[in-house]
DNA sequence: GGGCGTGCTGAATCCATGTTCAGTATTTTA
DNA sequence: TAAAATACTGAACATGGATTCAGCACGCCC
């Protein structure tokens, strides 16, 4: 019908754009718009303009399927942050490949991100990883403080970044910006969001008296059951 | 229907503990385990002891079941959150309910947050409401700087809280702690989250320079669209 | 006691889903 | 060109879902 075989694609993860492929494209489409439970075999075909049978002879189940989408998901992800290094502001993990034209990328992960998948769970790693990489670069070049804990900083601004994108509906209804939206740094509103984020993990929001009792209060807690001092 | 006539509320959001309210804790606590996927009408029969007829005779359908379960959790953490008040360390808005012994309302809301409800809607918006709160009172007391957008700041830091939440199974998996979890604040592990949640939005993670070039780069988003400077 | 409504049961119904499969078109191989 | 493999279709099929319904049991009113 389609074919297609030729018109290599130059840079991309992988070059297909076989009908398998269109099939895992429409997939990711109906996962980011609909969810995982609104996503089903006939609706894929639809979309993606095949039989329901040719959506399980490609991928052998709906799981198969959605494993496929990870994988594929996760692949364009780590490919788009290559490109995106140098560039590398660094201000946030997710930052990249949110400004970046993925089109579903973002729906689809707000989608996934809260149920077990080994690819999302891996890619979830990474972007920890490369958290710590940023903060390490970043206390390099003296724009980010030292940090008590920095791989734990590194992981709880990945979960609250990612957060952000799975409660992207509360997000867009308080404050007008949706982070699954393609172009979502550029929204005129944007700031509404990266102004209150950047005052936080930027100056921190407690005076420094405050700030140092918390810590003794939670370093506190530590000692009873660590028993380091 | 409901009958449950004597026992007066004392303090209760709600007195019952009829068959219908056992079906709806069921329902919640399939919800929490299972997801809103998993959750089927056989399911939460099984669970409550009765027949799956009687789920629906009692909530006409699975969309009234979840509504109903969606009211209930509302009511019995605006409830708690009354207790709290005083107690209010103020550090986290969902710290309250979290420390709480309220079984299995972490994990629903998990479940919960990411799909339409008006009821959970509306529990969002009072969550906002009462960090606005709390940001003020802790501006007023000192232990909270003067910010440059409270209502924003107060948002920001409830979308990450709950974004914790709906991503407890990273946060498990990354530093050993489920926010879903009861008794989530006394865990061992609770500091590995603490920690850098409060290394962060205690003191922020920037150096003073560095913060000033970004707060004036947000700022700088704002002007072309918004026109102010 | 006799009706009567309400709580409750569980089999039956209807529907949408994932998956299978027999068969057709199309491409590849030789 | 012939044969084989592969892409693809679309009508089954089986499963499990929500919901319906006829009927049972029990407490309340007259």
């Amino acid at each position: 019908m389609d074919s297609a075989r030729p018109s290599a694609a130059v840079g991309a993860p992988t070059d297909d754009r076989t009908t398998s492929a269109r099939i895992r494209d429409a997939a990711i489409e109906c996962y980011a718009r609909f969810g995982v439970g609104g996503t089903t075999a006939r609706r894929v075909a639809r979309e993606a303009g095949v039989s329901p049978g040719l959506v399980i002879h490609h991928f052998g189940s709906m799981d198969g399927l959605r494993a496929a989408c990870d994988e594929h998901v996760a692949a364009v992800i780590r490919h788009t942050k290559q490109e995106a290094i140098g560039a590398g502001l660094g201000l946030d993990v997710t930052a990249a490949w949110r400004d970046a034209d993925i089109g579903h990328l973002g729906g689809y992960l707000a989608h996934v991100l809260v149920d077990d998948s080994p690819a999302v769970d891996r890619l979830v790693d990474d972007l920890v990883t490369d958290a710590v990489d940023y903060l390490t670069q970043g206390i390099e070049t003296g724009l980010v403080r030292p940090l008590d804990d920095l791989h734990g900083a590194a992981t709880v601004m990945v979960l609250w970044s990612l957060g952000g994108l799975v409660l992207h509906r509360h997000m867009q209804r308080l404050l007008g910006v949706d982070p699954t939206e393609p172009g979502f740094g550029t929204d005129p509103s944007f700031p509404a969001y990266a102004g209150p984020a950047y005052e936080i993990i930027g100056e921190g929001i407690f005076t420094q008296a405050f700030a140092s009792h918390i810590r003794d209060a939670v370093a506190g807690m530590t000692g009873p059951t660590g028993g380091t001092t």
